[in-house]
DNA sequence: TTATAATATTAAATAATTTTAAAGTTAGTA
DNA sequence: TACTAACTTTAAAATTATTTAATATTATAA
């Protein structure tokens, strides 16, 4: 494996960060194989509407997440797959499980 | 691949905010395939000895370093190899190459 | 022992992130 | 056009994380 270069490491951090959250990350689980609204995703997770737009709007400037507007409803999902496989990555630490 | 369960989910952000700093991250890149004294990271990071120290025991809370003492020196090392998937999938995203 | 090198801990100061609250858009509908 | 639903933006307040600076510990060496 090669190593993160210098000028990549802090884009992994900004990655990072940008998961680092527990309502960020579980919006990451629930859009991991469904697209969803805004209102859906305030429902989830029980937060207020702001909170998660500014939520989502983080993970979409970090590239995690894309939108796609309907009409007046707003649709998020997760872009790359390759963050499918990190938190693929997290699942197996946390659970002790391999998967 | 499973959902990360809402217990699981804190643990896991906990592990995302202890690699989600530049220090912190380069550390574990650094230690990736070797074992290093606090020194030598203090030297590699050009960071203060205290803070070096702090992020260090903060990675070891997280179970993400152990540390070894030999005489009045202390090893670092990584502990579980899930992270070196983890950061192999960083490497992934932010590089664009497989690996 | 005393001194020193290597590391850790603590507390205060600073910086960054998150939440809250209040407006501000955008698109459909009466 | 005016109204409402769905969402975004902004700014201030609250919280959390980081750095700094000083002190403490641990182990070896003189």
């Amino acid at each position: 494996m090669e190593k993160i270069k210098i000028e990549e490491l802090s884009l992994a951090v900004q990655g990072l960060k940008a998961l680092a959250h527990p309502a960020r990350l579980s919006i990451l689980c629930f859009l991991e194989d469904q697209k969803a609204t805004v209102n859906k995703l305030v429902e989830f997770t029980g937060m207020s509407q702001s909170a998660v737009s500014q939520h989502l709007s983080k993970m979409k400037a970090f590239g995690i997440l894309k939108d796609d507007r309907d009409g007046n409803q707003v649709y998020y999902s997760v872009t790359n797959p390759e963050f499918k496989k990190l938190i693929s990555a997290l699942c197996c630490i946390y659970t002790k499980k391999s998967n």
